[in-house]
DNA sequence: AAATATTATTTGTATATGCAAATATTATTA
DNA sequence: TAATAATATTTGCATATACAAATAATATTT
């Protein structure tokens, strides 16, 4: 029983995607309260810092491929969370007047989802952690 | 520029989906040499080890959802590399001719993986990480 | 300047995953 | 023993994400 548990927890894929999914769903309560998905909260408060941001700088910042951006960018534009200049080949993406309205509930949100798991992590494992997960993750991109 | 990378690279939620997307790649590289997307193939491993597992059980195991262990079991079924027995409310899962006889292939590929990452983080940081990463994840789950 | 290569974004399609509800079975209580 | 509660699994539906190909625009070379 135990063993089954215990046979691929120390393989990264495995470890990586279990956390991800757990603190993903912590996330995604904690961004209820502004009716978004975590991505979309985060594209939202990308934008609203950088305006006039490109569509492939907010790839790159996510570290999500262009075409998951363009998806993100589809549906919040719908909602009127952020607006789309083209501009050559380029797409600039704008903050607009519902998004900075709302820009303060999403970083509140954001607050309590730390407060939430440094309340269980402790702040400095849990900081240290990050740290940790986000140098791995830039290690293994670059190859 | 440098400062829209770092503006989120201290949240959990953030780093851990970063982590999981990239090593997640290098899992589907690794697994496809037996036609296999990552998830599958640790169902296949899981069941060869340990026939007769309960479904639930393996939902437990690998920290998915009763719904996607289903979905899992009905795809590999298909593909006659696990056998479904239902017996009563329990559905017991069996390994097949088929599944056994790629266990090897999958068990190699996973240590491809593994070298593959423990080449670039090193041995002991790559395992580190990871303890830490799954002790987190079993924190943040019972809450 | 025309032809070609590079770059940025979008679109078509596929897939993994989860939630909530439905179903089916077993256990418990009255 | 009948009624109810608890448990295990599956289904219907929704969604995030990616790959590969298509499109569109700019840069480079000849």
């Amino acid at each position: 029983m135990s063993d089954k548990k215990n046979t691929y927890c120390n393989c990264l894929y495995y470890s990586a995607n279990a956390l991800a999914r757990i603190i993903t769903k912590k996330a995604e309560e904690a961004f209820s309260v502004v009716n978004l998905a975590p991505s979309y909260a985060f594209v939202v408060m990308t934008v609203n810092k950088n305006p006039g941001l490109q569509a492939g700088e907010l790839a790159e910042t996510m570290m999500l491929t262009p075409s998951t951006v363009t998806r993100l960018l589809e549906k919040l534009e719908i909602q009127e969370l952020v607006k789309r200049h083209t501009e050559g080949r380029l797409t600039l993406i704008y903050p607009t007047a519902k998004s900075v309205e709302i820009n303060k509930k999403i970083e509140a949100a954001w607050y309590n989802l730390y407060q939430n798991y440094i309340n269980i992590l402790g702040e400095d494992t849990a900081n240290q952690l990050t740290e940790n997960i986000y140098t791995t993750a830039l290690k293994l991109e670059k190859t």
